[in-house]
DNA sequence: TCCAGCGCACTTGTATGTAAGTATGCAGGG
DNA sequence: CCCTGCATACTTACATACAAGTGCGCTGGA
């Protein structure tokens, strides 16, 4: 396990540090699907006393990334489609709307800016970095919502990606997929510069759809990183 | 202040009865915007440790209904335009979203029981009654997204909703506004019997707006609720 | 009167202690 | 061998104690 004592007196508060943690350890399944956690134990690892840990986890479970059961122990939660769908319709639903509200309100600068970070984008895909590319990912969505005047959807964007980015980790990494990532990027980049909305949400939103077409892969892959669906 | 003693033991946990407790306060502005709160004095004004408090003022921190300072003190949030807006944009991109998939997956029970939900609004509209009608407006728009096979829509839309109760509880009431309001859900209603995705979007989108054209208004007799805005 | 400077009271953040409840494993009887 | 019942060790929820830091008011001096 690669939780480990934090250095405080560095970034904030250490609820907030150990929350920070915690959430990443979970994506990258570090914490694996249904495994149980401690507030003691995590609090002994982490050298803090066992407020912040359960500050962090009771936000935790407002992501649903765990689940709390009095009495009994928190769990991390094992990934369910409806859990991965339901973020990725709040995300879908939210970018959508503010890459409309982008197409009409971005001036020449921002394109320019935007182009600027897909450049960038296409030289660190050439290497197949997989971790700068995620980092120039964030900043592309979270520049079109704020163009939108909507940093607001970003956030929320944001908290709900986790739990596609705890999937996409699990697949196994496509060869072009960079590429294609920054050929997508390209077509929405594309219809904001001709201030074309339609086209903008279209585009949008196929690229934000792509994650979730391996979806029934990764689940035959890691039954029992999966909540068993109820099938009526 | 209304914020007394609660009785344990009933429902759930003693955070989550403060949350909501606070929350509630804090929306109908028995809490003023700007208004420090204490955690000591809650507790106290409570009958429970800081413990619950804080988790609850945490959690609404995170719903932006306070703002807590280090070392200083907690703060409820001032009302401000971009923040009623943001969550005016979430809840309206996450409901038309949803509104859409209802109208491709709603049968003809369901419609059946959302007219009955829709009559019954029409009733209590009859007699004023604005507490009653709000639960049934609820309702209405979980219903919707239940419908579409996203209630998390719905959970989120409510949470952010909160931002627009505050707002429009200060408005003064307008005498025809219930049963504005019923003729708007007979015609989202309508779009959805016809199932014609873009109809509910359009009539529910304007169903939503309502609320916020009374912002300006509601600012300009109401001026040290609002944070006071840059103007770049 | 006015101003400088110190001290106190209050704040949140963190640490630790107490209470209540559940699963587990072991012991004993059938 | 198998099942029943209890003791125990663990969990979270809540209460309390301590630490660090900020603003405000009082006090003393000019």
């Amino acid at each position: 396990m690669r939780i480990d004592r934090l250095r405080r007196g560095s970034g904030g508060p250490a609820s907030r540090q150990v929350y920070r943690a915690l959430r990443d350890a979970i994506i990258a399944t570090e914490f694996e699907p249904g495994q149980r956690i401690s507030e003691n134990e995590l609090a002994e690892r982490l050298a803090v006393s066992r407020t912040p840990v359960r500050e962090a986890l009771i936000r935790l479970r407002d992501d649903r990334f765990v689940q709390i059961v009095p009495q009994l122990g928190t769990f991390v939660t094992r990934i369910s489609s409806a859990a991965v769908e339901d973020a990725q319709f709040i995300r879908e639903s939210l970018e959508c709307a503010a890459v409309r509200l982008a197409a009409t309100r971005a001036d020449d600068g921002d394109i320019a800016a935007l182009s600027g970070l897909v450049r960038r984008q296409a030289e660190v895909s050439e290497f197949g970095d997989h971790e700068h590319f995620a980092v120039l990912d964030d900043e592309f969505h979270a520049a079109i919502c704020e163009l939108a005047g909507r940093p607001v959807a970003w956030e929320v964007a944001q908290r709900v990606k986790g739990h596609l980015n705890r999937v996409r980790r699990l697949s196994l990494p496509q060869p072009r997929y960079l590429a294609e990532m920054v050929a997508e990027h390209r077509l929405v980049l594309e219809a904001l510069d001709q201030r074309d909305p339609d086209a903008a949400e279209a585009t949008l939103r196929h690229h934000l759809r792509m994650v979730l077409s391996a979806l029934p892969a990764i689940r035959a892959q890691h039954p029992d990183y999966f909540e068993e669906e109820e099938r009526p």
